[in-house]
DNA sequence: AGAAAATTCTT
DNA sequence: AGAATTTTC
């Protein structure tokens, strides 16, 4: 991932790619190519390869409805925005919809831009559409320059003292905070050369896509107060710099309002990982810090999972972490199959399993404690494949990053690098009571169980049928019934594991 | 004149 | 932080 820091050569005419970095400030690619060509002209494109397994995704699922996916619109919104302040800015943005192995090439050759410039994608399909894509920008006799952007430090750029890879958080979290200096989280001051923008061409600058035009139709997105583009970033930030302080002690709740919610704006790059870090680096030095030093520790996480992925390039191909996992039996067949469709559906009978599953189905969000409950449940309640929960996460995640969610779900099933040990197993009442205390979390978002006292409402079968009835429920009516016994799952797990 | 220290620059 | 440049003695 050679990133290039010094470019000798000027060019007269570059062009800057999009694609998970969608904002003017803070921008590396952007930021270079102002600085080193006379007229710079940006582009975004919506990738067919991408959106198209989406729709036959949703297709599959939905028969008869129209796809929807929370994040087209979440770019979209995005797009509207950085089109607009580019604009402002003497520039604006050409958007296509195509294949960019074919696109961006031959928009380099149509505005003879000598030079594309981009911000590195880990992603593993990104690295090998941006492989085809230099080719044929070299065929054409033009550049790709990239540069780093999306994390703070490259997977090259920290190993331990073997000049080995980490493979332990903890290690890798000192060795990022030694590396760190207040350079590393300046913002590129893209305004230095802003002069350099050009408005897209005539024939080029033409409207938005629709969302319609591009193959969906609206979702909710818009009734769920998730603010797109660099505003809603910064919205969000806002907010969330009132309530850092807290967040060591209010993160692990799903009812408080604990989180940043920026997780999708730092996934869609519509604010700066720098910004970010900068934010939570200098509210960790100042009296009552902890709170965003253990912030901070998340966006290293993040970093982390990033060169975890780098160096291990066979997890993109399925394969667990530690190999020797590879030789798990995980349930399969028909029964497998409807506890894995109780489990995307949120009707496992464990409210808290299920309340989390209905958050992420209707908002495409869910808190992190839950991803973990929630992973675990699947892997060691149910003996499902992790890899079919992981791509059930894919699917809905509006934040969905492969590595943090790979890393996440290979840490639930202790498959991963420095992964929960396999023999711990949640017990999903006892997270239950210790993580929604009053169940607030559950009856949101499970309106049949509000009347269930707390003392019953993290395991409502132990409670008498009759008392049950009294507050609205019959089991396996209103609320399924537990779809397993959580202590016969659990020596199954064992068993599972410890051959 | 030349080494060391201080300052600037990187984005 | 580290490199490059300027200032100091």
């Amino acid at each position: 991932m050679t990133s290039i820091y010094r470019i000798d050569d000027t060019f007269d005419t570059g062009l800057v790619w999009f694609r998970r970095d969608l904002r003017d400030s803070d921008n590396a690619a952007l930021f270079y190519a102002l600085k080193h060509c006379r007229r710079v002209w940006c582009v975004f494109v919506f990738d067919t390869t991408i959106l198209q397994p989406l729709i036959d995704d949703w297709r599959a699922m939905h028969p008869g409805v129209a796809p929807q996916d929370r994040r087209v619109e979440f770019i979209l919104t995005s797009l509207v925005e950085l089109d607009a302040s580019l604009r402002r800015a003497g520039g604006g943005l050409i958007v296509l919809h195509g294949d960019p192995r074919t696109c961006i090439p031959e928009l380099a050759v149509q505005l003879d831009a000598q030079a594309v410039f981009t911000n590195h994608d880990y992603d593993p399909t990104a690295i090998g559409r941006d492989l085809t894509v230099r080719e044929r920008l070299i065929n054409a006799g033009r550049q790709l320059l990239t540069f780093k952007d999306q994390v703070v430090f490259e997977a090259d750029e920290l190993l331990t003292g073997q000049k080995k890879p980490f493979t332990v958080f903890t290690p890798y979290r000192n060795a990022w905070l030694k590396q760190l200096t207040l350079f590393d989280l300046e913002p590129y001051p893209v305004n230095r050369y802003i002069k350099h923008l050009a408005t897209p061409p005539g024939k080029l600058d033409r409207p938005m896509p629709s969302l319609a035009a591009l193959g969906f139709a609206q979702s909710n997105l818009a009734e769920l107060d998730l603010p797109a583009g660099m505003s809603g970033a910064q919205r969000l930030l806002a907010d969330f710099e009132t309530r850092i302080d807290g967040y060591g002690e209010r993160r692990d709740f799903p009812a408080a309002k604990g989180p940043s919610y920026l997780s999708v704006h730092l996934r869609f790059g519509t604010v700066s990982i720098r910004t970010l870090a900068r934010m939570a680096h200098g509210r960790s030095l100042q009296p009552d810090g902890q709170g965003a030093a253990t912030w901070l520790s998340e966006l290293i996480w993040r970093d982390f999972y990033f060169q975890i992925l780098y160096h291990n390039p066979r997890l993109a191909e399925g394969a667990s972490f530690k190999v020797e996992y590879d030789r798990l039996h995980w349930e399969t067949g028909r029964e497998a199959d409807e506890a894995f469709a109780a489990w995307c559906s949120g009707r496992t009978g464990y409210p808290l399993i299920d309340a989390a599953m209905a958050q992420i189905n209707q908002t495409g969000y869910m808190h992190n404690r839950l991803r973990m409950v929630t992973a675990s449940f699947l892997v060691k309640d149910l003996g499902i494949d992790w890899r079919r929960g992981e791509r059930y996460f894919a699917r809905l995640l509006n934040d969905y990053d492969f590595s943090a969610n790979n890393g996440g779900w290979q840490w639930a099933a202790s498959t991963g690098c420095d992964a929960q040990p396999w023999f711990r197993i949640f017990n999903p009442v006892t997270q239950s009571e210790k993580f929604d205390p009053q169940g607030r979390f559950i009856r949101r978002y499970l309106p049949e169980l509000s009347n269930v006292p707390t003392k019953w409402i993290h395991a409502p079968w132990l409670a008498d049928a009759g008392q049950l009835k009294e507050w609205g429920v019959t089991l396996g009516k209103d609320y399924p019934s537990p779809l397993i016994n959580h202590a016969e799952a659990r020596q199954r797990t064992l068993a599972r594991f410890g051959k």
